[in-house]
DNA sequence: CCCCTTATAGTCGAATGGATTATAAACGGG
DNA sequence: CCCGTTTATAATCCATTCGACTATAAGGGG
């Protein structure tokens, strides 16, 4: 290890034994007709990636480079979600890999070109997170007990207690409120109770006949749920929402995008007025026929918004105002 | 570039050929007597870092294990920033460098060691955001007129405008609220116009008498500003503070800590029952008699609540509870 | 004992947010 | 053409929150 800050602080001391590989790798999301999809390739059990590379001329622009090139699928918005780094067991020598996941929203317009990519519903590889139908079956007669079965393997009583209050918060059991922002939470407890199938994978373990929802290659499956629970998160105080949406739409239309990221029903007339008071959307004067009863106003974004960073309001309670 | 996913999924086709040096770098924070500051290394230019390496099991104990033979303090808890790359220009070929930012929180406890270290006051780099005594005279006398000039230098009329809002809506100009959240949209913006010494040390310009705050190397200061920028965020909807505070302190202490992050003060009655109703404290039974006046009652975290994540409230209007 | 300082408790009204009800406008079948 | 069905849109009620302010308590010092 270097000792002396001046000879670390840019780091080239031993630059050359030092070198490790970057990956970049992408979540791509979009709502078609209330279903949640993510972009993925191989089997379905991949997202896209690539190594990062000298003629890309930032991170950015790497991702988007290797998105298209892989789907056919230019990005518009995109966010850093995490980047995290595992020690590469697949060769010989030891390698370092970083990764580094980004969050893509967009709409399915493009055709996705002849490449072996696909749209899947992010339920496929988390059914626990839908409620919009309702708590699903499977967390009660499945998730829960195994969990609890998991919880008395322990061998002390503190830690039985602990993983017995982290799955009941994690997914809303003992009367608790289901709190679904906390996707990414709910993924890494299944994974350490093993039922998931990445888990007996790397643990070479036993149960793989009581895993839940489609598997992914290495963690592809963790990186799509740390870019769930992000989007989740952040839908309440940004508007994301849009990015998602065709150009024009209906209130009805807006409500069920939210709903499906969310995974949970949203109280029409609140949001209706939520909406409305934040001057998100403005009217087209147009309206819309096929609604099935009487014509919805289609609207359309305000992108003025997208400037008044401002929409952060305040949760301090401040001194005169 | 590699045109098959097949080959490229897991990036070892070409590996050799795209290594990249990952830096690991550190924005440790701790608050002293209602002054916050960060830990520097050099002449307080520069933060604590260090190359990402084999021996390092995760990016965490990478990054603690540079801290602290740097600055010999141990750190508690860390949270991953950002991840940002740049083209190293510093040596004859092409070099790319991937620094992964961290934030710490931390206190000023430990010996600092024989070390070069030191803890620097944030508003030092930031003089215009510290608002807890009023706007700072530096954004009317020197940086309002000089993000106008610098918006009026825009060829295009749209140009001109959207630097005029831009500025407005980051320094709280025209009668716009401060929110002091945009602390890193305020950096980025004065670099753009050339108002902080790393711009125009970057780009070889001409007017360096005319910054403001102390300089930093490299990007130093703008990871600075992220780390500010996410601390300000963060206290508002998760109690990362107490990281901040002794075990055992007053009701005032604690406000004044979060004033010294925010850059702003608070309301004191508010901010009573804010704490109160959160249920993130209890008393000790003891109180603290040199307060100057009435004796406060002492109190001390329930780190119970760090478990109960379920504090994040929903902001969707959901239908039926 | 008065006065200064700080701590702590309580109040009042505006605004927010969840739940519910009412009205409007299309369609289709008798 | 009426009428029930469906969905859109508007309006209301009420509990809770939140900002601003006032009042009381308890120490120290002259």
């Amino acid at each position: 290890m270097e000792d002396r800050p001046k000879a670390t602080r840019n780091g080239r001391a031993a630059a050359k034994a030092k070198q490790v590989e970057a990956e970049l790798i992408a979540v791509v999301v979009s709502v078609n007709d209330g279903e949640p999809a993510v972009l993925t390739i191989g089997q379905g059990d991949c997202l896209p990636s690539g190594p990062f590379a000298l003629e890309h001329r930032s991170l950015q622009s790497g991702l988007r480079a290797w998105v298209e090139k892989q789907t056919g699928h230019p990005l518009g918005y995109i966010e850093q979600l995490y980047t995290f780094a595992d020690a590469d067991r697949a060769d010989g020598r030891q390698q370092r890999v970083i990764s580094i996941s980004y969050l893509a929203l967009t709409r399915k317009e493009h055709a996705t070109g002849a490449s072996t990519c696909a749209w899947r519903s992010w339920y496929d590889y988390f059914p626990w997170e839908d409620h919009r139908l309702g708590t699903p079956k499977l967390i009660a007669d499945v998730l829960k007990p195994r969990l609890l079965a998991w919880a008395a393997d322990a061998k002390q009583t503190a830690t039985r207690s602990e993983r017995r209050r982290r799955a009941a918060i994690a997914f809303g059991l003992d009367e608790r409120p289901w709190n679904e922002e906390l996707a990414l939470q709910r993924y890494e407890l299944l994974y350490e109770a093993g039922l998931v199938a990445e888990a007996t994978r790397d643990e070479r373990s036993i149960a793989s006949d009581s895993t839940a929802g489609t598997t992914m290659v290495a963690d592809h499956r963790r990186i799509l749920a740390t870019g769930l629970a992000r989007l989740r998160s952040k839908i309440k105080y940004r508007p994301v929402v849009f990015e998602l949406m065709p150009p024009v739409f209906t209130l009805l239309q807006l409500q069920r995008t939210v709903e499906a990221l969310a995974g949970r029903l949203i109280n029409k007339p609140n949001f209706r007025r939520l909406i409305e008071q934040q001057e998100l959307v403005e009217e087209t004067g147009e309206t819309s026929l096929d609604t099935g009863g009487r014509p919805a106003k289609l609207y359309q974004f305000r992108h003025v918004v997208l400037d008044e960073t401002a929409v952060a309001g305040t949760k301090l309670p401040l001194a005169r105002g």
